[in-house]
DNA sequence: TTTTAAAACAGACAAATGTATGCTATATAT
DNA sequence: ATATATAGCATACATTTGTCTGTTTTAAAA
């Protein structure tokens, strides 16, 4: 019954959808028919199939659940992963740490891997003048070498710290604060445990 | 026939599970059984049940694709959400910006519905003194209201901005820049286009 | 007004998918 | 060494879900 003027009932039927897929859970052509009330599950395939002509809905042919957007060319859809977030991480017991987390951020991992990512609070000022403040998170891809200007996650005094890596040419190496209230820690280059690389930071405010 | 170690393969599975979750593609229980290489759908199934016993997944019964991660309190996941990142927001048509995104970024958005989320990249120096410098993206939540001190997008000569929000006695209010070098910018209150409040900052390194 | 294409309905079929039962093999604990 | 719970296999069945064919209604165009 071409009741609703052309193409406005597409439109939400779009925005559902979409809105489903953004949320993780792809309807079924059933369930796109029930949230409009048609009576007839061919309307509401009529409408996906319209969408997927136009390009703006992608479609795994036969699957349940398998309309999707379209990945427009470039952009990769975002590979999310979820890194634990550690409350502190006792004397480099990191695997253990991990296995007990406060919680899990999702992380848009296009390189690491879900188990190489961790996340970390920031304590203490010493790296505000990176735009790292106390409180901040960062996310940490889990590496045992850096390389000079890299901001690294490193064990100093069995403790976790945020800090500036700086290889430097006799052996040894600087973990450099970004705050002049504070000095640099100068080690053996053997001597330094470094737990991973700050990939990000983020505030919640 | 018996043959991982006790929960070893159940690991796998879960991460499987939940990183297909998370990118919003459900798996089937025969697509875990492939991905797995099990001769029967039964092992994949008894993995699966095995983790809703233990709270990891949850599971729409009877529905295709319906595992899914438990969206309870306590040490529950995070709520997933992907916000639009935009390039640009041309003079306020949020709306409009929306519908075509630079991409995705995964947010934990426990409080917030998907559509309330859209993320900006941000130009200038002018919030250095908040800890936002060039480039970072600040997660946004569309409200049209604000509060003295929240940091908000608004609209300003037809551009988006990053200020604080500051409301004065007087019916006026101030957008201030967090860095002494840049100038407030005054306003009527009813001359202030806010398009949203900054929940969450981010860099990428 | 007449024509036409889109919107919606009705019913059916086939494939995908969740679920169940019974069995074998083996790691692990006793 | 023995017992037991777990991992895994094989097969079958029921429901969900995608897909198809044909018809009716109506907005929009001719």
């Amino acid at each position: 019954m071409g009741r609703t003027p052309r193409g406005e009932t597409r439109e939400q039927v779009f925005a559902f959808v979409r809105d489903r897929l953004l949320a993780g859970r792809p309807p079924t052509v059933r369930e796109v028919q029930a949230a409009f009330g048609f009576r007839a599950v061919q309307t509401a395939r009529a409408h996906l199939e319209r969408l997927v002509e136009q390009g703006r809905l992608a479609v795994d042919r036969g699957r349940a659940r398998g309309y999707r957007l379209p990945g427009r060319a470039g952009d990769a859809p975002p590979r999310t992963r979820l890194a634990p977030l550690l409350g502190h991480v006792p004397a480099g017991a990191l695997d253990e740490a991990v296995e007990d987390p406060d919680g899990y951020l999702p992380v848009d991992a296009r390189g690491a891997a879900s188990d190489e990512l961790f996340a970390l609070r920031v304590r203490g000022e010493s790296m505000v003048g990176a735009g790292i403040l106390p409180g901040d998170t960062v996310i940490v891809r889990r590496q045992p070498t850096a390389r000079t200007g890299d901001i690294v996650v490193a064990l100093v005094d069995h403790d976790a710290t945020v800090k500036t890596f700086v290889s430097r040419g006799d052996g040894r190496v600087t973990l450099r604060p970004e705050n002049p209230a504070f000095d640099p820690i100068e080690l053996d280059a053997g001597a330094v445990v470094i737990l991973g690389r700050v990939i990000e930071v983020r505030r919640t405010l």
